[in-house]
DNA sequence: GCATTAATTGGTC
DNA sequence: GACCAATTAATGC
């Protein structure tokens, strides 16, 4: 872990909040606070229970975001790539965080405490307003997954999934960007890793993926995304 | 190469 | 549709 941090000034993530809002000369100081964090594969950074550290935002890498069950099983909650921001529901009222945070590859997250959030929230109008708009986007989000895990097939979930991260990651070479365990993607689904092993088997069978080794890929994204929307079950997540 | 972990398949409740 | 067991494939040391 080298504590150099990234200027935010000559930061690549253009879609950053941060980068976004804060480049004004009322929040130099704050933004000079925050650390760079390099994490190694499966590093877990933020763990649920534990207090809150206040806001991650990915520099570059990928990771997931997790709530851990009574057995031992979890439900992934979202994976979020370089420009995104982890942790946002542990900082506030609250002082410990809900969730956890594993990195799935190498990754370089920023970090700002707690207190200099606030402060940014003082100082930079447009900051809180861009956070609110997002917080109301993933609320949206949040409740439209309530329905899809009540209503959908396991079959629909696991398609879900498939459609989510080809969405958010895309594809290259005719493989999704984001390769994950057989038993993450059940997690993100909320169902098994047997479970979902069959529905890729059987999705493979009738044409609509294919594989190599742990990489999936989706020949034809809109064929799939009919399996799911002939039964308006297509709603962003 | 051996040991561990993941993927797959079949079966039971 | 979850859980368990057995087999095979892949991966780490």
């Amino acid at each position: 872990m080298i504590n150099q941090s990234l200027c935010c000034n000559t930061c690549k993530n253009t879609e950053c909040f941060i980068r976004k809002n804060c480049l004004v000369p009322e929040a130099e100081k704050i933004i000079q606070r925050k650390n760079t964090i390099r994490c190694k594969k499966s590093q877990q950074f933020i763990i649920e229970g534990s207090l809150s550290h206040g806001l991650f935002f990915v520099y570059e890498g990928k990771v997931k975001v997790a709530k851990t069950g009574l057995n031992g099983r979890e439900q992934i909650l979202r994976f979020a790539h370089s420009g995104e921001i982890i942790g946002h529901r542990g900082f506030g009222v609250c002082k410990i965080s809900p969730v956890s945070a594993i990195a799935l590859e190498d990754s370089i997250l920023c970090n700002f405490t707690n207190d200099d959030l606030i402060s940014l929230f003082n100082q930079v109008p447009s900051f809180s307003l861009d956070l609110m708009l997002f917080y109301a986007e993933e609320l949206n989000k949040s409740e439209n997954k309530v329905k899809k895990f009540a209503q959908m097939t396991v079959r629909e979930k696991v398609i879900d999934a498939l459609l989510y991260i080809a969405r958010k990651f895309g594809q290259t070479d005719g493989y999704l960007n984001l390769t994950l365990l057989r038993k993450e993607i059940a997690d993100f689904a909320g169902t098994t890793d047997e479970q979902v092993i069959r529905v890729i088997s059987s999705l493979k069978k009738e044409n609509f993926i294919q594989t190599m080794g742990k990489k999936i890929g989706i020949i034809n994204i809109d064929l799939l995304k009919k399996e799911i929307s002939e039964h308006n079950f297509y709603l962003g997540s």
